[in-house]
DNA sequence: CTTGACTCCTTACCCAACGTCAGGATGTAT
DNA sequence: ATACATCCTGACGTTGGGTAAGGAGTCAAG
């Protein structure tokens, strides 16, 4: 008797913290319908539906749009198992740039309370890590996208995409002119720094060389995913700021 | 040279990660209006503007709806400094819920990757933890109404209220039968304890002689919150937990 | 078997915080 | 002078639900 066999939508409502209101709508848009009505025509939730809710709740706090969440779960080639190891991922990303927020958070503490007055560029730094926590989930979303994908060339390809949008950001923050000791410039080389180790497979003879190779070859036009000197230059920068 | 004197809305979009619309949107609401306008109308902010901006933010990750940030900020007895101690301390409720996250996350993902089967209860679990993340600023809102108020009586109020906000929590709880296991639950107990040692400046005696005459005078009306029994039990029981 | 007190149903309108055009004026680099 | 980015002001669209209305279903107590 310990094991239930069905929830009504108040019940489920209650035990998840979630709204009568929000299980409705999901129902509605149909990503989640529950598999039994009453006769009275009440819904009646399963196991089943309580583990598909969890995907979806999982995938929304990833950031998805519920209609992707919808895609995404009812594709043929979904695993559950790889959205709560994004999750995890995820979390470490958020709780980096709390890290991040809480230094920038105490800088700012410490001046209000001694009265100094604080530089536009603390400021701005500030504003720019409290918004990462939205921003970037863009990121999660290039991940997800190849959540379907076989294995082996899939893996290649996730992280060519990864490369080309971290250099791509890279770029940008060189054309603004960034400092290297802001934010934004110290998580895109943190990020960098992780995609060559996994394709190096963490070897870091490998990594010296091929940075060895750029400095003296410099203009070389390889597949190199677009990492110049300029751009070599505003990572390292960067990375002695982390 | 180093200090910029006025910063135009794509400029301050960019180094701060924001849109412009959302800039214009908040012109227009009237939340943050430049302090200056271009001979062509384009609008100009100073520092004054950006660190009203980064007010605006901290408030806005602390989950408050815009209008009532606008009120916030323009009420005469304001206190900059305030924000940011919230938003300190409501990082570290983050962090914590992050952590239940995180073990929740990790059943679950053992779980799965060995094929057992995941029960409803771990699943359901799971769920609440996700919400509570959205769910929590209710709490802050909470300790945020006085932070205007006078710093004597109002500390008292502010401690009163989350109180009886709890215990009501609990009662709930208690209600729906809740496991003392529970993540919420958990949590629960936790903001308890975390109250009354506020209550008796940590002092342990006096916390382990209130509970004492409690457990022998089970009956006492006193002005107590409404912790009977039951309560207390229950919080005990979920401490056990955590 | 009826009367409350809940919970459930559907339909429908409402809302916050922007995103996304559209059409036109400004700024600035070559 | 000619692009080309950036600015402006409307104005409509979207997401993820909240909130209210009107009507049945359910369940325990009288």
């Amino acid at each position: 008797m310990n094991s239930k066999t069905g929830w009504k939508v108040g019940e489920l409502a209650n035990q998840t913290g979630l709204t009568v209101r929000t299980l409705h709508h999901y129902d509605k848009i149909r990503l989640l319908t529950p598999s039994q009505r009453s006769g009275a025509g009440h819904r009646i939730y399963n196991e089943a539906d309580i583990a598909r809710l969890q995907q979806i709740m999982s995938l929304k706090q990833l950031g998805f749009p519920l209609e992707d969440i919808k895609q995404m779960i009812e594709s043929p080639d979904f695993e559950p198992t790889k959205v709560v190891q994004l999750q995890l991922e995820r979390l470490n990303d958020q709780i980096r740039i709390q890290e991040q927020l809480r230094s920038q958070l105490t800088i700012i503490y410490e001046l209000l309370k001694t009265k100094q007055d604080v530089s536009v560029k603390h400021l701005i730094n500030l504003i720019e890590v409290i918004n990462m926590d939205n921003y970037f989930t863009q990121e999660q979303l290039n991940k997800m996208k190849s959540l379907g994908d076989q294995y082996g060339p899939e893996e290649k390809r996730k992280h060519e995409q990864e490369m080309s949008d971290i250099v791509s950001n890279i770029r940008e923050e060189i054309r603004k002119g960034t400092a290297p000791d802001n934010p934004k410039a110290i998580e895109l080389a943190r990020r960098w720094k992780e995609l060559t180790e996994k394709f190096t497979g963490g070897d870091e003879n490998i990594v010296k060389a091929a940075e060895q190779f750029y400095k003296e070859n410099p203009d070389t036009p390889v597949e190199n995913y677009g990492v110049d000197e300029e751009v070599y230059r505003f990572i390292k920068n960067a990375m002695s700021h982390a």
